[in-house]
Formats: structure tokens, sequence, C-alpha cells
DNA sequence: ATTCATTTACGAAATTTATCGTAAATTGTA
DNA sequence: TACAATTTACGATAAATTTCGTAAATGAAT
């Protein structure tokens, strides 16, 4: 029973590194981060030792430059959090938030094609 | 040009009393937040302070029971954060969004028919 | 072995957010 | 008018998050 932790903004962002990398050095991960925000490297190093903490990411430290990898997948933190800003944005009602992330944007036909078959997997049960 | 302003945790929940409430004391305000939390009164105050500062709300304070408004829509604000969602959890694909909340969160035949129909329409342009 | 570049460890400071105690102001009422 | 109840104002503290400087450790190169 590991309770989930919720990953602060700046967290997210290194998951996000990590899941597209899978294995990473902290290096790494920040040159990935300063594409598009300042931060200093000590910052990015000590964000992912307090998420080695929290559990957030694992890491082998058995050479000098440790080599971190995310410790919860992507899709149970997506669940998470999409769980959460239904309940507190929507009322609870994922329709209503599926009607306003396909309102607000745009997706291709075949995007349409995708979700149709789950609609449709969904109506027949 | 007013820039958006990010809502933290606790300036939502303020939110969405106002959102249903439309206008609202602080009293009345406070005593939603104790049905599931617990906060001192002078919290709730504090907190409605700010976002005042911050332009979240608005209020008559021509009264000695000042009456505050909701000054950011709900709609707008749920665009923007879903929008950020899907961006910085979704890799930008509003798809990848809908699939996993229809896959997790039940939804009742009238909500799939509500869903079909606005897919219809997207698919007929 | 010494130097050099890089990385980690550590702690402190800065910032943001949340909490609350106390005093002053307001309004209604005795 | 004086009192009581309620509300706002204010400031301080606490807690969480983010940032960064400095020193120690590591490993590679000379």
């Amino acid at each position: 029973m590991t309770r989930y932790i919720k990953p602060t903004e700046s967290e997210l962002e290194i998951l996000r590194v990590l899941w597209d990398k899978d294995l990473a050095s902290v290096r790494e991960v920040h040159e990935e981060l300063v594409k598009y925000k300042d931060a200093g490297y000590t910052t990015t190093l000590k964000l992912m030792q307090i998420m080695h903490e929290k559990g957030l990411v694992k890491r082998d430290d058995s050479f000098k430059t440790h080599i971190y990898q995310a410790a919860v997948s992507k899709e149970k933190t997506q669940k998470h959090l999409l769980g959460k800003m239904i309940d507190t944005l929507f009322g609870g009602s994922s329709t209503e938030l599926v009607l306003q992330a396909l309102g607000n944007h745009k997706a291709s036909p075949e995007e349409l094609e995708e979700i149709q078959r789950l609609l449709n997997n969904l109506k027949n049960q």
C-alpha cells in the first residue's frame, strides 16, 4: 500500500524527460530542461535527489555519474492527475472534460477514428 | 492583455464555491469548505483577500460584509488548466487525454451519446 | 602522484503558499 | 450610548517548494 505522491510542477518536468529517455543522468535531464527554462545545474540535481528520497525516481549510484529512472509510471501519474482534475474542476464528470478537450483542441481524422473505436467499445457493454 | 493567473489549489477550491453560488460572503464560502476540510475562518478570509489582489475575484465592499464573486470564468479556467495538462502530461495530444479519461472513468449511455454527437460534428467538417 | 573537469552532498537562502492570532472596524441591539 | 457579535485588516509564522553556493568526492588525463 504505497501511498501516491503528487509530483510538484518542477518534478513533473523532470519526470517527463525521464519517461522519454528511460535512463538519464542529471546532466542529460538538465540539458533538456534548459532548452525552455532557466535553471542552475545544482538546482536540477537537488530536485532529483529530493525526488529520490520521495521515491519518485530510482537511481543507480554505483558509478560516479548516477543514472536515474522514473519510479512512477507515466500512465499511473496521468490517471491520478487527470482524475483529480475531473473531480476538482469538472464536478466529477469525465464527459464534461472530454467535451472541453475535443472542443478546444483540434484532433485529426485519424484521432477521431481512434476515439470512435473506443466509444463503440464502451457502448457495447 | 490581462495575463492569465494560475490559481493555486486552495484558490481553486474557493473558485469552485463561487462558481456555484455566484455571489457569496467569506462566511458562506468558508462554511462550504469546512464540510470537507479543516480550516480557520481567517485563513479563508486571507485567501480571498489575496485572490482579490490578484484579480481572481471581485467584491462589493460597500457593506460591512463584503460580497465576493469570481472574476475568472469557470470555462476559461478549465480551458487553461486542461490545455496545460495536455501539453505537460499528454505530449500535446488531446486524444491521448480523452482516451485516458474515457477508459478510466465510467460514463453513462447518455453521456456516451453526447460525446458521439460532438464526434459526429467534428467528423463532418 | 598531481591536476583538472565533473559530479554529488550539504546546507542555507529565497520564494510561494497556507495558516492563524489579535486588533480594529462595523453594525445591530439592549 | 454602551455592549455584543461579526467581519475585516494586518502582520507574523509555518510549511512547502525552488534555487544556488561551496565543499567534498570521483574518475580521467597528464
